[in-house]
DNA sequence: AGATAGTGTGTGAAAATTACACCATTAAAT
DNA sequence: ATTTAATGGTGTAATTTTCACACACTATCT
């Protein structure tokens, strides 16, 4: 038979979205020890007859509200001495999401006071390593970004040319060339533009593209997963 | 305090070799139950006091006698029932090793009957879900080939173009093209060309060429492990 | 009518990628 | 000494991709 130990199993979950023209995590104000007050990842315990999948996919629910997002595992983090009650050993997931303000966040357990989007630049100290795991996180997703339809699931369905800019400069932190950004997008071909306008703006209004999932996977004919 | 439960992580490695122009991977011939006599990739129980990184390297060397290899997580596997006789989840890790003839493997642990090379065509099926963990392994290295300095550890220190080539070649199956591989590796400019030739050969002997690990560094300004 | 703020567009230079074929050198066999 | 077998080593032109760069247009607000 298997031996037994006390070793723990936990997920923590890097939740990115974008609003404001800014990249955002999601953050929760732990309400137990240790690290109670503290702000730290979304993240808990595994249970025995979860997959990690399942299980990142629960405790991300529990402890936000939010639900049905696309996980994507990204690292495991087992040093010894990473939580000072025992030995934990936690696998990192990120996702990403449309922040709707209409959304409203609560968690379903007393473990989070609360949970709130955070600005990813000027991060405050973390509980436990979730410095670490976020940094890993933050650059495994700049990464991607390159060959993942990561963008898509930041941005509203409906979104224009510029959002989309902006949001790969966030992710990358660096400036883009305006017309070899959109003549790149474009000659991709995975961009449908509507016949629709952005609306409420005082200025020019801009086109509106949608982000054609079923073309993006012919043309780059990997399954949308091929990383893991 | 933190919950208990029966869990148990363990650890799975895939340890890529180049030998004869071919790529081949370490096996275990498995000496206990479940799957007592079937070929498996190395892999054991992570002890409470080390490090997932230290149970990588110790677990590696008690069943193959290999140390001191570089090795890298690059993925979790958590699925509920990926072991017959209880939940254990495994963090697998690959790594990259020169095949030399000198090195004996030789299993220091009763767990394992013996150690050895296999080409990764024609791979059997193996234990558990180990033939999966092989090939998301398999499938990350492919890619990190091109930003990681992978190549090169497969290789003997001193290696000519040509077998630079093949093992490209093995790695990505498919063919490349002579000239444009070498003028491209020449002009990334961290290989150094020697004054040595190959020896024993019946043909025209191939110029030695090392790898320049600091210039590499330079280059690419990352510190090899940009990708964790 | 003018100010404001962001939209939308093209061209040329430089760099990188691809396709492609033949002679040179060496050791072994005759 | 000659031949053979096997691999080493090299260049050029066409194509594609990347990069740098600036101004006129449109809608709204006052």
């Amino acid at each position: 038979m298997l031996p037994t130990f006390d070793s723990v199993f936990s997920i923590d979950c890097v939740i990115f979205g974008f609003e404001a023209g800014e990249l955002k995590i999601l953050l929760i104000e732990r309400n137990e020890e240790p690290f109670k007050d503290w702000l730290a990842l979304p993240g808990y315990i595994v249970e025995q007859d979860e997959s990690i999948d399942d299980a990142a996919e629960r405790i991300l629910y529990e402890l936000t509200g939010l639900r049905d997002l696309h996980m994507q595992q990204f690292h495991t983090f087992g040093e010894v001495n990473r939580h000072p009650q025992g030995r934990v050993i936690t696998v990192a997931y990120y996702a990403l999401i449309r922040i709707n303000g209409q959304k409203e966040l609560r968690p379903v357990t007393q473990f989070a006071r609360k949970a709130f989007w955070h600005p990813v630049n000027e991060l405050p100290k973390l509980a436990f390593d979730h410095s670490e795991i976020f940094n890993t996180g933050f650059n495994k997703i700049r990464r991607r970004l390159n060959y993942q339809p990561i963008a898509f699931e930041l941005l509203p369905e409906k979104f224009t040319l510029t959002q989309l800019q902006s949001l790969y400069e966030a992710i990358l932190n660096m400036k883009l060339d305006k017309r070899n950004f959109r003549k790149k997008m474009l000659s991709y071909g995975f961009l449908k533009e509507l016949d629709e306008k952005q609306k409420g703006v005082s200025y020019r209004a801009a086109k509106l593209y949608k982000f054609d999932r079923r073309k993006y996977a012919k043309i780059f004919h990997n399954d949308m997963n091929l990383d893991k």
